[in-house]
Order: C-alpha cells, then sequence, then structure tokens
DNA sequence: CTCGAATGTATGAAAATTCATTGATACTGG
DNA sequence: CCAGTATCAATGAATTTTCATACATTCGAG
C-alpha cells in the first residue's frame, strides 16, 4: 500500500479536520454545562425557525431518542421549549427560551473567535471556496439521501 | 444574519460533510458486528505499527478510557491484541492480530467502494486537493497542538 | 541512589447513547 | 367513513462513554 487508508479515506480526514480545528473549544463549553449534542442543538436552533424532533436530529447529526432525552435536560434546564405543531399533533416543535437564546449567545461569539484565532496563519489558500465545496457536498447527499427515503416510502 | 451560524461554522460544516458521505456504511459495519469506534480502531490499526493506546485514541479521536474499554472488547473478539513495549511497561503496545487483519480486510474493501460509489457524480471539482488540503489542516493542528502540550510539560 | 513529579493505562461509578419497541396521530385506498 | 399502514416522538433496558481517580512505571533533580 502507498499510503495508510486513513489517510486517504474521505470521511475519516473530514471528521478528523473537524476534530482538529475543534479542538480546544469544549472547555468552554463545561464551563457553560453543555456537551457537545447540547452545544450543536442550541447552536441550531438559535436562528432556526422551531423544529420537529426528528429533523432536530438529522441536523445535530444524532439519533432521534439521543435528541429527545437530550430535549428533556435543556427543557429542564430552562433553555428549550416544546411546543405543539398546529398541523400534526404527533410532532414536537422544539425552540430556544429566552434564557436559551441568552445562554448560547456568548459560545457562538466564543465559538467564531475560536475558529478565526485557529484558521488564522493556517496555510489552506482559500478557505471560502472549502466551504462552498462542503457546503454542496452536504446538500447534495441530503437531499439525494432524502430522495432514497421518499422512494423506499413509494416502493413499499 | 445573513445566513445560519451552522452554515458559517468550518468545524460544524466538515461533521457534516464526513456524516454525509459515511451515511449508509453503518448496516455493513453492523452486520460485521463493529460500532463506529471499533470500526476506526480496527481500520487505524490494520495498516499500523503497533500503537500505545494514548496515541491510538488521538488517532481515533475518542478518550482514552473509552479506546481501552473497546479494546478490551476487540480483544475478547479475538481481534486485537496488547503486547508488551520493550522499552516502557507502563505501555501497552496494540495490534490486530491475524483474525482481526481478515477481519477488517472486506471491511476496507467495502469501505473505498461505497466512498468512490458516493463521491462519483458529485460536483466537486477537484477532490485529490480537498484531500491535500484537509490532511494539510489536520497535519498543522495535531503537530502545533502537540506543541502546546510540549511547551505546557516545560512551563509547569 | 532516592524522592517527588510526570506519564501511560486501567478501573469504577455516573451519565449519556443506542436498540427495539410502544403509543399516538395522520394518511390512503376502497 | 374505515381499516390498514406509515410517521413522529417517547420509553425502558442494555450498552457504551465519560469523569475522576488509582496504580504502576519512568524521569529528573540533588
Amino acid at each position: 500500500m502507498t499510503e495508510r487508508f486513513v489517510h486517504h479515506h474521505l470521511p475519516y480526514l473530514l471528521a478528523r479536520a473537524s476534530h482538529a480545528l475543534w479542538r480546544g473549544f469544549e472547555p468552554q463549553l463545561r464551563a457553560a454545562g453543555l456537551n457537545s449534542l447540547e452545544w450543536r442543538v442550541l447552536a441550531t436552533l438559535h436562528d432556526s425557525d422551531p423544529l420537529p424532533v426528528g429533523q432536530l436530529a438529522r441536523e445535530v447529526l444524532a439519533q432521534q431518542p439521543t435528541v429527545t432525552k437530550t430535549l428533556d435536560r435543556l427543557v429542564a434546564q430552562g433553555w428549550v421549549q416544546r411546543r405543539a405543531d398546529a398541523a400534526d399533533a404527533r410532532r414536537a416543535r422544539v425552540a430556544l427560551t429566552a434564557a436559551g437564546q441568552q445562554h448560547v449567545a456568548p459560545l457562538l461569539a466564543a465559538a467564531r473567535a475560536h475558529e478565526a484565532q485557529r484558521l488564522q496563519a493556517l496555510g489552506v489558500p482559500d478557505l471560502d471556496r472549502l466551504r462552498d465545496e462542503l457546503r454542496q457536498l452536504v446538500r447534495h447527499f441530503d437531499d439525494s439521501d432524502a430522495g432514497v427515503r421518499a422512494d423506499d416510502r413509494g416502493a413499499t
């Protein structure tokens, strides 16, 4: 073999890169009383319309029961609320409370600062292009995988 | 705000991209009796020299006690072995057994095939450049963060 | 040498996640 | 309408991960 598997394998490289960039931020999350998933939930909700649990789970890359229990904790803290969905009684609509907004706001600023600080002096020539490519990749698969799910429904 | 936080934030974009690319492979892992971390451990070890537990933990993006317990499971399955380190009795040297090699081999092939299949027909112009940039980013931070750790040692 | 600090891994209790399933509501064809 | 099926979220038991700490070994100063 010419080089190690894990250095070719794109899903792993992406995860490594994510982890490397993020490294060092965990203490600030801990200080705010959040684990990674709770942070992703709050960060996702802070500038989103109220989301159903299942969709939120997909956005934070977690499974639905995990998110349900994470929400239980965040609701208990008073940072999140579940509202009824007007059109569908099975659905919950999840949103931040005012306290939740206030709690994440400084963390969002800190996360942006942390990212900027880590990226500067990094030799990647065109970060904006990188971001665009990643967005494109994510969108492509999110769309086509959703298509597959819909096909399954139809075909069954 | 012009766009959602999570669509700007590079660590999150990278994680999303990793997840999107990888999606659909989990059933094959399940079929092989592995969870994600166990898979990463086997994939990392299969083309590596025997690694100490701590270094392995960094490579698979997990914490040391998590890896210790994952190794216990993999050893119990007969896929991994811990050997003594000649130079340092505190260290374990972790390596695949022959059975472990045989167990991962088809998964590695399947993972490569899965990646190729997902990437084809994807509109990212230069995937090799993307890979290079990610490798560069990972290496930069792995090195500089290791430097920080060493500095800490010295300064304390 | 020897003592004190540092490092590498393991361990145990607590917490979070996962898997499988349930309960409740919505949709669809007849 | 109604029955059958699909979807959404919650639940409980089992598994995994985490946090804090312990144990053993190595390192370094004197």
